[in-house]
DNA sequence: ATAAAGTCTATATTTTTAGTAGTCTATTTG
DNA sequence: CAAATAGACTACTAAAAATATAGACTTTAT
């Protein structure tokens, strides 16, 4: 299961696509349309600042916005931000990669052989998809645009 | 990441793969070989008792052996025994589901829609291999780097 | 200058994970 | 039957992680 911490990013990522070209969007907005406890989604958005996928402005007028285009963000990439590996066990990350302490044999571990596939097969699901493209997902079952950009 | 209490019990399920129809193991015997915390063990095995993967027989030349042909043991079940649903969010959860209390609509929401398709990818691979397929995955790899030497 | 809005650091609370201790029950065997 | 063996069960504890909350600080528009 993905934590709460995550959910929130991405239920928040989703509205500033929607957003996006808008200009900056309220932590507050963010909060109470997307039900998410304001001070924690503090730390959420400057964890995700901090990475690069949003950027903000103080001041009056301020807020978040998106750094890239929707389509140019994906999941992967928020999940590993907020929830850490995507990898079932550590020795099979591409990102985190850290040996089992009690496996006697790596590379003849069934177990790490099996977690491999799984990682993999998470991984071309997440890192293929982008914030756009789930926003199309839902747009095929409305048959209505829900962001104000082409895809 | 799947929990330690997982692997362990994995672990333990491919010592008892390997002693499949040699009689009962002792847990002392799995605790030791396979690195795991005796008493911590015990709880394992005993879950994965009470849900007819293992069977266990007391007191003298007893021990812990699988209830079941390795090959009808898969790893879907067992994660599901000792670390709860595969879905990475309880929302598309086909044995746990439960809804968001955030979500406003379910059916339109895309962040759901994705984690639908990688519960779908974690299932059929964990769904499908079994104790013995780990087993014969080892096998393989061992088979082929012998190959490649020769050809 | 001041109000708005994000930033940063620290702390609190709750839940989960991992592990331990000790007693109880069943089985074998001398 | 008694003693030894081995799992079953209940309870507890420590540590870590998840989920927040509080409050002072910094930047910026007007």
């Amino acid at each position: 299961m993905i934590s709460s911490k995550t959910k929130y990013g991405l239920h928040a990522l989703m509205h500033l696509s929607h957003k996006y070209n808008k200009g900056p969007v309220l932590i507050a907005e963010l909060a109470r349309e997307e039900k998410i406890p304001k001070k924690f989604l503090e730390l959420i958005l400057l964890d995700l600042k901090n990475h690069g996928i949003l950027e903000s402005k103080k001041g009056k007028g301020g807020g978040y916005q998106l750094a890239r285009h929707p389509s140019e963000v994906n999941i992967g990439q928020v999940i590993r931000i907020l929830d850490g590996p995507l990898a079932p066990v550590s020795c099979v990350s591409q990102t985190a990669y850290k040996r089992c302490n009690e496996c006697k044999d790596e590379h003849h571990c069934g177990i790490r052989l099996v977690m491999k596939d799984v990682r993999e097969a998470m991984a071309n699901i997440l890192d293929r998809t982008s914030l756009a493209d789930m926003g199309v997902r839902i747009k095929n079952f409305k048959s209505d645009s829900m962001f104000n950009f082409q895809i």
